[in-house]
DNA sequence: AGATATATAGACCAAACGGTCTTAAAATGG
DNA sequence: CCATTTTAAGACCGTTTGGTCTATATATCT
């Protein structure tokens, strides 16, 4: 998952999986099948790995307000330094693959769709506790979050200063909180 | 460019640029050097061409708020069904190659810092008319914007319809104008 | 028309690609 | 301690990669 999370598909060769796994040849080959089904393994853990964080931030016990800005925390700190300029697993095979892969497509999609469910849920119950502004769609607004925090992945990959990120989700977080 | 683009850099072959350019391989390299240096020369193409269309629509003789909303049309538009799946070159070269290509570095960081300045000037004279709500700031503002529209690329990538992005940027704005 | 410059097609190159297979070494089980 | 299975190392395969070079054809210019 690291390799491809820092080369991308196409640039990772066998021999950086080799280095990596500690592998040899035959072994890489009898435990994974070949390269493309040890891509989507490592796609498929990049993208259980996120679903598990966020059910962390957006657990139903918690204040949701909390819950989001724990999700733009983790975002700030993804985004900063070398964790910046290393990027996202998940936007980089998207950019790189989707529309040309079945397999990832449907990845990348379902991704997306549960990630808009949880920010949603969230939301709706920040609105029910009457946390946000007036005129903020719960829907609406989720699909806003995400499409800036996949952007701040992507602007994160050449200018990644951790003060600025933060600035610029608790600016956002002010236009849609009460 | 445009095999570049719906391509990306490591999975466009030889044969596929001169497919495109109607060039033998000795031409191709006589013209352009190699292929490294062609690409560029396609980056900083795609670059020109969006900084162009930002310059009409944020003209200082216009409404900063036509200007905002024309920016995103095209934003819309670009992301819409085909367009969409075929993704943003420079988004995808960010991902791809940023923080591993000097040259894609450059070019990428000056680019995301024009869009900013061009942004955060229609939105500071949009603030000097009065049309921004209230404790909305420019260049904040601005930042937001510019990860939102970018992400919109990325999401675009697997669900592309019109209908909804278009209502995703009204919501948006709707949160920054008075 | 004839000399010169330019562009073409494509043979050719070494290196690297993803993937297979054989052989030897290391664990493992009774 | 021997027989069996599992693992490792790496030779090997055909294909494709980016890049060069030569021979031929096509313009161009006086």
């Amino acid at each position: 998952m690291n390799v491809f999370w820092t080369r991308g598909y196409h640039a990772t060769a066998l021999p950086d999986l080799l280095r990596a796994t500690k592998l040899s040849r035959g072994s890489l080959y009898a435990a994974f099948g070949d390269k493309h089904s040890l891509f989507l393994r490592a796609l498929d853990r990049y993208i259980a790995d996120a679903l598990a964080r966020m059910d962390v931030e957006f657990a139903p016990d918690r204040e949701p307000i909390d819950g989001l800005r724990a999700y733009f925390a983790g975002y700030v700190e993804r985004n900063s330094g070398a964790n910046g300029r290393r990027g996202c697993l998940l936007v980089a095979t998207a950019m790189e693959l989707a529309g040309r892969d079945a397999d990832v497509d449907r990845r990348i999609g379902s991704f997306f769709k549960a990630m808009e469910g949880r920010v949603t849920g969230a939301l709706s119950r920040a609105k029910a506790a009457g946390k946000l502004a007036d005129g903020v769609e719960p829907s609406s607004a989720a699909r806003i979050i995400i499409c800036f925090v996949e952007g701040m992945r992507v602007v994160g990959k050449t200018a990644p200063t951790r003060i600025i990120s933060q600035a610029t989700v608790d600016a956002l977080l002010d236009r849609f909180i009460r």
